[in-house]
DNA sequence: CGCTTCGCCTAACATGATTAGGAGAATGCG
DNA sequence: CGCATTCTCCTAATCATGTTAGGCGAAGCG
C-alpha cells in the first residue's frame, strides 16, 4: 500500500502531469480550435500515447470539463474585481466597467469564442465546472438591480452577455434550469424599464416566478 | 445521354429525394440536436444506406449547408416582413417588432439554437447559404440607422442579435469579413449614442473603415 | 433493341474515442 | 536490502464515425 507520508509527493506529481496535459490541450486549442483537438495530438505534445491520458482523465469530455473549469475560474476572478469596482464608483466608472464587460461579451470575439462551450461537439459540462459562470451572472444581476434603471444602457450590455451565456447553457441543458430563470428575470427587468410588453415566455415565467407566487410549498 | 425533354422530370425526382433527406435530417436534429445527427441515421430514416447519400450531397457538410440555407431563408422571410413594418409605423410598432426580434435573438432560445451553426463540429458554411443572414443584418442596421438614436433600446436588442450572429460567424471565419465589419459599425453607433469611449478594436476598425479612408485604391 | 445514365448497393478504408491487459519503474514495508 | 504493491504508461484491439471504390439493375434514349 502507499504510505501516508508520500501521498503528497505522489499526488503532486499527478497534479503536474494533469496540468501538463491541460496546458497542451489549451495550446492545441489555440491552434486548431476547441473542437479540433484530438487525444492523439494532446498525447503527442506531452510525449505520451493517447490511451495513457485515461490514467489522468476519464474521457475526452472530462478533459474539456477541466479546461473550462480552469477558464471560467480565471474569468470569474476578472469579473469579480470589475463588479466590485462597479458597485462602489460613479457613473463614469460604471461605463468603463461596462465597456470591459462588453469587450468580454461581444467585441472581444476571440476570447469569447474560446469560452463558448458550444464549439465543442457533444460536450456536456458538469455542474461544478459551470458554477463560476452562474455566480458571475447572479452577482451581475444583483449589482445592476441595485443601481436602478437609469443605467439601462449598461444593463443592456449585461443582457447581451447574459443572453449569450444563457443561450449556450440552454444548448447544453434545454430543460430550463437556474440559468434560464436568471435570463428570464433579466429580460423582465429590461422590459419593464423600456416599457415593452413582456414576451410570451417571459410573461409566462415571471407570472409564476414573481407576481403570483404559487400557493406556498407544503 | 439524357434527353432534354425529361430533364425536368428527372431533376424533379432528384429534388424530391433531396428534400426527403433534408426533412429527415431536420427531424433527426430536433431529436438528437444538430451535432448529433449521423449519416447512417439519416439514411435509415429515408430507407437508404449511408453512402447513397453521396449521390445527392457531396459530404455531410453539404447536408448541413443545405439545412442552414433552408432555415436562413425562412428566417429571412419573417425578418423581412417585420422590418418592412418597422420602417413604416410608429414607435409602438417599432417596439413590437423589436420584441419580435428579441424573441428571435435571445428569448426564443430553442429556435435560436437550431439556427446557431456553431453547434455543428467543424462545419464551415458556404457564402451562399450565409447570404440571407448578411442581408438581414444589413437591412436591420440600415433601418435602425434611419430611425435615429432615441430608439436606442431597440437598437440594443439588435446589437444583441448582431452580436450573436457575428460571434458565430467569427467562429467560422476569424479573418474579419463583411460580417465583422457590420458588427464593428453597429458597435460604433451604439457607443456614440451611449457616450462610451470606443473599444480598442472598434476604434481601430472604424478609423480605417470610415473616418480615414485609406488612400484610394489604384 | 442496345447503349448510356442514374440511383442505389456492398465492401472497404481512415480516423476518432475508448477498453483490455500487461510490463516496468517507483514506492513502501519488513 | 529485498520483496510486495501500486502507479504510470504502453501495445493491441474494438467500435463508431465520415468517406471512397466499384458494381448492378432499372429507366430512358436513339
Amino acid at each position: 500500500m502507499l504510505g501516508e507520508a508520500n501521498r503528497d509527493r505522489v499526488s503532486e506529481r499527478r497534479e503536474a502531469t494533469r496540468r501538463e496535459i491541460l496546458d497542451a490541450a489549451w495550446a492545441l486549442a489555440r491552434e486548431v480550435g476547441l473542437a479540433g483537438i484530438t487525444l492523439r495530438d494532446i498525447a503527442r505534445r506531452v510525449g505520451m500515447q493517447a490511451p495513457s491520458l485515461y490514467t489522468h482523465f476519464a474521457s475526452k469530455n472530462a478533459i474539456y470539463d477541466a479546461m473550462f473549469a480552469q477558464a471560467w475560474s480565471t474569468y470569474e476572478q476578472v469579473a469579480e474585481r470589475d463588479l466590485a469596482e462597479l458597485a462602489n464608483e460613479a457613473r463614469a466608472a460604471v461605463q468603463q466597467v461596462s465597456r470591459t464587460f462588453f469587450d468580454f461579451a461581444v467585441a472581444d470575439l476571440a476570447r469569447y469564442q474560446l469560452m463558448n462551450q458550444r464549439t465543442v461537439p457533444g460536450f456536456e459540462p458538469s455542474a461544478e465546472s459551470y458554477a463560476p459562470a452562474v455566480r458571475i451572472l447572479e452577482r451581475g444581476v444583483a449589482v445592476f438591480g441595485q443601481l436602478g434603471l437609469e443605467d439601462r444602457a449598461d444593463f443592456d450590455i449585461w443582457l447581451a452577455l447574459i443572453g449569450g451565456l444563457a443561450d449556450q447553457q440552454h444548448a447544453n441543458d434545454p430543460g430550463g434550469d437556474r440559468f434560464s430563470r436568471l435570463l428570464v428575470r433579466a429580460v423582465d427587468m429590461w422590459a419593464d424599464a423600456v416599457g415593452l410588453p413582456p414576451s410570451a415566455s417571459a410573461a409566462r415565467e415571471s407570472r409564476t416566478a414573481r407576481r403570483a407566487p404559487r400557493r406556498a410549498p407544503r
